[in-house]
DNA sequence: TGACAAACTTAACGGCGTTATGTAAATTTA
DNA sequence: TAAATTTACATAACGCCGTTAAGTTTGTCA
C-alpha cells in the first residue's frame, strides 16, 4: 500500500533537489514555460490540463494557484508573453529601416513571421482569445494595441512624406491588419496555406495594397 | 431518499410523452440543434457539454452515443451543417448574376455575410477546427472545397471573359479568400472591428483588389 | 528552542467524456 | 398469444479535470 505509486512520491523528492538549485529563479516562470511547452506539444491550448503541468515541473497542482489565480489567468499571462515578443519584433521591424515604405513592409513582414513562428501564441492571441486584447495586464503593462500602433504610426509617416495618399492612418493600417492576418490565420487553421504560399500571398497583397493606396511600390 | 430528486425523474417522465408526438423526427436532428443552441448561448464550442445537451433535450447523456460517435463527431457535424449553408449561400450569389465581376462581389459578400450571420459556425469552420475541412463525412458529402471551387470558377469566368487579367485562377481565389477572411476573422475574434467597419474594409478590399488584378471596378 | 510565516501537499467536491451494464418496451417469431 | 429477440433508452462507474479546504513541512527569526 505505501509503495504502490513511488513514482510520484519520488517525482517530488527529486525536484525538490532541483529546486534549490534553482534558488528563487521564479518558478511562476517554470509553470509558464512548461505551459508553452504543453501547448505547443498538443498543437494548442484546447486540451492542456494543470493538473499535467503541475507533473511536469514536479510540483502540486494546487502550486499553480499560489502564482496564478486560475486556468485562464495562467493562458491570459502565456498570451502577454506572446504579445511582447510580437510588440518587440515589430518595433524592431519598425526601426530597421527609415524609408516610410519599406518600413510598413518590414513591419508587415514581421507580422507574418510571428505567425509563421509562433503559431499557438498568435492562434491564441488573435484567433482564438480576442478578448484578452482588452484584459489590462495587471502591471499596467502595454497590449496589442500598441502593436497596433506601430503599424499606423508607418502609415502616418508614408502619408506625411507623401508616399501614400493622404488619408485616415488608422483605416489604413487596419486594411493591412487584416490582409496579413487573412493570410496569417488560414495558414495556422487550415492545410491550403503552407509557409511558401503564405508568404507569396502576403507579399502580393502587399503589392496591390500598395497600387490601391497610391505608392509607387510597398 | 426516493424524492430528494424528483426534477430529473419528472423531466425524463415528461420528455417521454414528448417524443412519441415528435415520432420518429429524429432524435439525432434535435441533439445538433440543442448543441448549436449551446455553442450561441455560451459563445463557442469550447465549454459546453455532452451532458447539458442531454439535460436541455431530456435525455440521459448515453443515448447521445446512440447517434454520434464521440464529443468530437458531434461538433463536426455541426460543422458539417455551416459548411452545408455556406455553400448553398454562396451558390446562390452566383447565380445570381451573369455580370463576371459583379458575382465575384457578390460571392465574396456572401461569404462575408454568412461570417457575419454565424460567427459560431464560421469561427468552428474556419478558425479552430480547419482541420474538418479535409475531413471526410460518412455519407460522401461535400466539403468546403467545393465552396472554394464556386469563387474559383467565378474568378475563373471573369478571366476568360477578359475582365480580369489573365492567370492563375486558383491563386487569385486564393488572395481573395484571405482578405475576405482577414475582415471576417477579425471582426469575429476582437472588438476592433464592428459589422459596419468590417463592411466598409470588404468594400475597400475589393476596390483595392480589383485596382490590382485589371479590373475596371469589382 | 520555539513561535510564526511561507511553501507546498493531500483530500475532497462536483462536473466532465466515455464505457459497461442493466432494463423496459417494441417487435418479431413460433 | 406467448416467448424470444431486438431496440431504445437508463444507471453506475472509471479516470481525469478545475478548484477549494485543510493539513504539513520547511525556513526565519526572537
Amino acid at each position: 500500500m505505501t509503495e504502490i505509486l513511488p513514482t510520484r512520491k519520488q517525482n517530488l523528492r527529486k525536484n525538490s533537489l532541483e529546486r534549490r538549485e534553482r534558488g528563487k529563479l521564479e518558478l511562476r516562470q517554470t509553470i509558464l514555460e512548461a505551459a508553452v511547452g504543453l501547448f505547443e506539444r498538443q498543437g494548442g491550448f484546447e486540451n492542456f490540463s494543470l493538473r499535467q503541468v503541475a507533473e511536469e515541473i514536479g510540483y502540486s497542482a494546487t502550486t499553480i494557484y499560489l502564482h496564478f489565480a486560475d486556468k485562464e489567468e495562467l493562458i491570459f499571462h502565456v498570451a502577454l508573453e506572446g504579445f511582447k515578443a510580437f510588440g518587440e519584433q515589430l518595433e524592431a521591424a519598425y526601426a530597421h529601416s527609415d524609408d516610410v515604405l519599406l518600413r510598413i513592409r518590414l513591419v508587415g513582414r514581421a507580422y507574418l513571421n510571428f505567425a509563421l513562428e509562433n503559431p499557438i501564441h498568435y492562434r491564441l492571441m488573435f484567433m482564438q482569445r480576442g478578448d484578452f486584447l482588452e484584459r489590462k495586464p495587471p502591471g499596467g503593462q502595454v497590449s496589442v494595441i500598441d502593436s497596433f500602433g506601430i503599424l499606423r504610426r508607418a502609415v502616418e509617416a508614408a502619408m506625411k512624406a507623401g508616399a501614400l495618399d493622404p488619408g485616415d492612418p488608422q483605416a489604413v493600417a487596419g486594411l493591412l491588419w487584416t490582409h496579413v492576418h487573412g493570410v496569417a490565420a488560414l495558414h495556422i487553421a487550415t492545410p491550403y496555406f503552407p509557409k511558401e504560399q503564405a508568404e507569396g500571398l502576403f507579399e502580393w497583397s502587399m503589392t496591390i495594397a500598395a497600387r490601391g493606396l497610391g505608392a509607387r511600390a510597398l
